[in-house]
DNA sequence: ATACTATTTAGACATTCATCTAAATAGGGC
DNA sequence: GCCCTATTTAGATGAATGTCTAAATAGTAT
């Protein structure tokens, strides 16, 4: 089970995220939507499936991929914890432009 | 300007955020709580600035980082439409066509 | 069993990344 | 001006990443 964070830093496994919230798919059917070949794309399955943001099913020949949400709503609180929590320090004031 | 996500998919700079979620710190300040060389730090901080989830501001001698909430948000909210949409669509499943 | 379709695995390759040491820059104090 | 402290830049290096083509695997159907 690997960082799910890095899982999301690349822009086509967050677009394969976004089809998935919209309902499970299969690969191909996935494939459709990039440019990039089938390897590629198994790939980039490969590491959402590690990270545990995407779970699998085959069905018949092929094999389909649903969003896994509850590792999406972990990081995503994650993420909302290093803004909601800690405004006790006070230096709110600085916001300045760099050089 | 470059990806948040590829700026947050490094474990140490998420760390640089969380202490930052508890008020600006200066480079060296913030360097005391990593192992790595300062030079590496400076480099993780280069690319929180990209990414415009950091702030500079210069204080003397010292340059102190602060916490830029709203790109954070941003992130956040990018992350949170990922689950929280799409639950209109009934099928979580299995009625997907493929090809 | 053979053939066909869907998907993954195996290598290879170029690029990006995280790290280091050494050197450069910027500001303050003497 | 000349040091001292704080931080960044430069350059190098090994590891990880994203991509490809070719080959292998798994399942269905004839």
């Amino acid at each position: 089970m690997s960082d799910p964070f890095k899982a999301l830093a690349d822009p086509t496994r967050r677009e394969i995220l976004r089809l998935l919230a919209g309902g499970s798919r299969s690969a191909g059917d996935l494939a459709q939507h990039f440019a990039i070949s089938k390897p590629s794309l198994s790939h980039h399955f490969a590491i959402l499936k590690e990270a545990n943001l995407v779970t699998t099913r085959r069905q018949a020949q092929t094999i389909l991929y649903s969003l896994n949400s509850s590792v999406l709503e972990d990081a995503t609180r994650m993420l909302m914890d290093l803004f909601a929590v800690g405004e006790e320090r006070g230096d709110t004031q600085a916001e300045v432009k760099s050089k």
